[in-house]
DNA sequence: ATAAAAATTTAAGTAGACTAAAAGTTTTTA
DNA sequence: TAAAAACTTTTAGTCTACTTAAATTTTTAT
């Protein structure tokens, strides 16, 4: 008498497929330029048939979701990791935030591909994208709002605003410019950078704590 | 002998044909639901082959493309008309700003076309796409710096900020607002402008007046 | 009026996403 | 170990964007 595995071995297969495919889109995604990724070429790269492509995924952009939504923790991971603590106002607090954002989407996937992603975000054929997007913005703005929250209690900053509100304000903000990051190859972290740091101080968020003094 | 006409019968043709496409194109887009529009549904409607509709704007997007660009001047036109000297300060620009387009969105397409409009814009596929949306948003935003400027001017907003860097950031924040109510059927303009109106706030956009008094 | 020029259309085809169903294989279960 | 269940693959096909080239029509110029 066999032990049985609390996994039976078809869960495995099925995950080892699901892993060897996404891994495949990824060395396409970055190997081979913008649109000559099709969805035979994943499935070969994967040892497997594009039908089953299609059964795990649904679709191209399920490909790239599942892509997008492995990185995902890490990102969160890293905010907290490297953002807690550091500032010393909203600005401040912002411009660290887009810095991480930014190293941290060119680390996975290259711009093409993010640009596909935020296309398929806003263009909702597949609901799950805008969910997972949603989901995702709605924890990083948490982790904007506990640092203001940080801030108002040092007294660093004006108790008046919400800090979930203001939270998800910054955060459109940082994104207008992520998006503008994403959107162009003649932009770099750096400009990028440069222009969210305009809007800070266009909206004063640096220097709001002279109210409060 | 015959008179000469300045345009030949050959560019008013063509030139009717142009609008023959697109006037098809907005009937399907409005009508049909949303990907049920095909090239040879547009062609035939126009009364065109389909090459004709390929030769003419080279891809959907480009048909989609022509389609924008028709309505962007009226947008500039009832922005200056509707905008100018009527806030009192950024705060309230901005949520007149924001009403503003999201009525102008609707009254021309409706909002699966602008989905697929707004992912272009990204996407890149098409590069006349990037730059006649970023020349449009360059102009709004022009609008937006007129009317910081005359805020500035009437004291009635500090003259500490660049009025076209606070242009830009406004136009952004209200942008996110935009993209949202544009992203989902389940946000309509007042829900929109709610939002805004939490961003204003929280960035305080409306009350600056007080350090300068 | 006729030749030349300029477009459009027709025809034929490519490519890739996506689907459906039959056939074949492997794991599971008893 | 044999039947059943669960998958995957193969096969065949649809649909639509987009391309290319030849055939055809229409405008223009002489």
């Amino acid at each position: 008498m066999s032990v049985k595995p609390r996994t039976g071995l078809r869960e495995r297969q099925k995950e080892d497929r699901r892993a060897r495919i996404i891994a495949a889109a990824r060395e396409l995604f970055l190997d081979v330029g913008p649109e000559n990724i099709t969805i035979e070429a994943i499935a070969d790269i994967a040892g497997v048939s594009s039908v089953t492509v299609h059964n795990y995924y649904g679709t191209k952009s399920g490909v790239l979701l599942a892509l997008v939504a492995e990185s995902d923790r890490e990102l969160l991971n890293t905010m907290q990791q490297e953002l807690i603590g550091q500032s010393k106002n909203p600005g401040d607090l912002l411009l660290r935030f887009l810095s991480i954002i930014c190293a941290h989407a060119l680390k996975h996937l290259d711009k093409v591909i993010w640009r596909q992603v935020i296309a398929a975000s806003v263009n909702g054929q597949d609901p799950r994208f805008g969910k997972l997007y949603h989901d995702l913005d709605r924890r990083l703005v948490g982790v904007l709002a506990e640092e203001i929250r940080r801030l108002q209690a040092s007294g660093l900053w004006d108790a008046d605003s919400d800090p979930t509100q203001l939270g998800w304000a910054l955060f459109n903000i940082q994104n207008a410019r992520f998006v503008e990051f994403i959107s162009s190859d003649d932009i770099d972290q750096a400009v990028a950078l440069l222009r969210l740091r305009n809007d800070v101080q266009a909206l004063m968020l640096e220097k709001r704590s002279l109210a409060t003094q």
